[in-house]
DNA sequence: GGGGCTTGTAATCATACGATTACATCATCC
DNA sequence: GGATGATGTAATCGTATGATTACAAGCCCC
């Protein structure tokens, strides 16, 4: 037995934290093990049980600390912006920004596709109709510009979980359609895939 | 014991892919077990591994005949269109009414977040891009009408993947977004989610 | 310096699940 | 009419996995 560094609890769910929002993305809900997270945060599968409760905690408290990153970086994108016809442009390249953290946008990709389970569900649930209500009130979006804006996402989302990224480089299809969903911002994507490569 | 009627395999086949749309899509791969495809189709767990080899292998060929289906519909809706004016909107109405049978929508977003999976990535991406090639060639659309289209599409997996269909009557920013997405062939999705509610 | 709280692991359990095997039943051909 | 192949199930196996238990080791306060 090696026990690791002793870390204060609190400080320690926020690694697990981290970690399970990585694996979970990759993986989802059902193809993640608690000891795969455990292993990616450095410590012992029991532990992770025991500082959550179960599995299914654990994931519920992975997407809302998603949702509310997601929406941390929409705020901050919202604040230092004056010029409301350029806004959009801005907050969408502040959710481009976060594909340098894979576990983000595939950990709400991972949530919406289980809106069936009956606790993961609800969350995923809240969790986009805040970001809905966050753009349509605090970015003062219209509807059909939020519209707009979630499907944009929603394509990003998936072009980064389906892997596509890969291709990027040896599939002309594959590089147009990226060219003309992240235009300027297509350097942040490259960056996060030879990051995510490891 | 009681033998089910006896079906040719081909015909069996057909009944357990069907089957597994449904609750691939609802459960996702993981999350899916080879014995609640089995229950759906009405038949015993063994045969549904005997039939396809292994689950791995019926996802996989879930994937392809989804997209397939998608490819077709899409195919009937520019046959009988002449005015490239209207075509987007024929389309997109096309994949909407695509709804009434959950699995479809579902399967494909469930297939685009594995896309880390060895066997599963691959088909999905594949499929994706077929479809892109569909619309950018056979439908003659722009590489921006085409990212337009399939963000919208992703859309509506989400909404139809998260269940937040189910609180189109008891919150109206949920209407409102529905509204929004939807529009005319709003109707569609209540019909397709009362279907559901069984 | 020792009692008690916190942080952590090893060992183990119970179960769910994909897969395999062996066997039953029916159709068809000769 | 019985051999053969196709269609199907019951029983079972091996393993992965989430969870539990028991225990170890540091920290802190008095």
């Amino acid at each position: 037995m090696k026990p690791r560094d002793r870390i204060p609890a609190a400080e320690r769910r926020e690694q697990i934290l981290d970690a399970a929002a990585q694996v979970f993305g990759e993986l989802g809900y059902g193809g993640a093990t608690t000891d795969t997270i455990a292993r990616a945060a450095g410590i012992s599968q029991p532990y992770v049980v025991r500082l959550f409760g179960s599995k299914e905690n654990l994931i519920v408290e992975v997407i809302e600390r998603t949702c509310d990153r997601v929406m941390a970086t929409f705020r901050e994108a919202i604040a230092l912006e004056d010029d409301p016809e350029t806004l959009p442009r801005r907050i969408g390249g502040a959710y481009i920004g976060l594909v340098s953290d894979r576990g983000i946008l595939l950990t709400l990709m991972q949530a919406f596709g289980a809106g069936h389970d009956p606790k993961i569900g609800p969350v995923a649930r809240i969790g986009l109709m805040r970001i809905y209500d966050q753009l349509r009130e605090e970015a003062g979006f219209s509807a059909e510009q939020t519209r707009e804006f979630l499907a944009q996402g929603m394509l990003i989302n998936t072009l980064i979980g389906s892997g596509l990224s890969a291709q990027l480089d040896t599939d002309a299809r594959v590089a147009e359609l990226f060219e003309c969903t992240f235009q300027d911002k297509l350097p942040l994507v490259r960056a996060g895939m030879s990051l995510a490569a490891r």
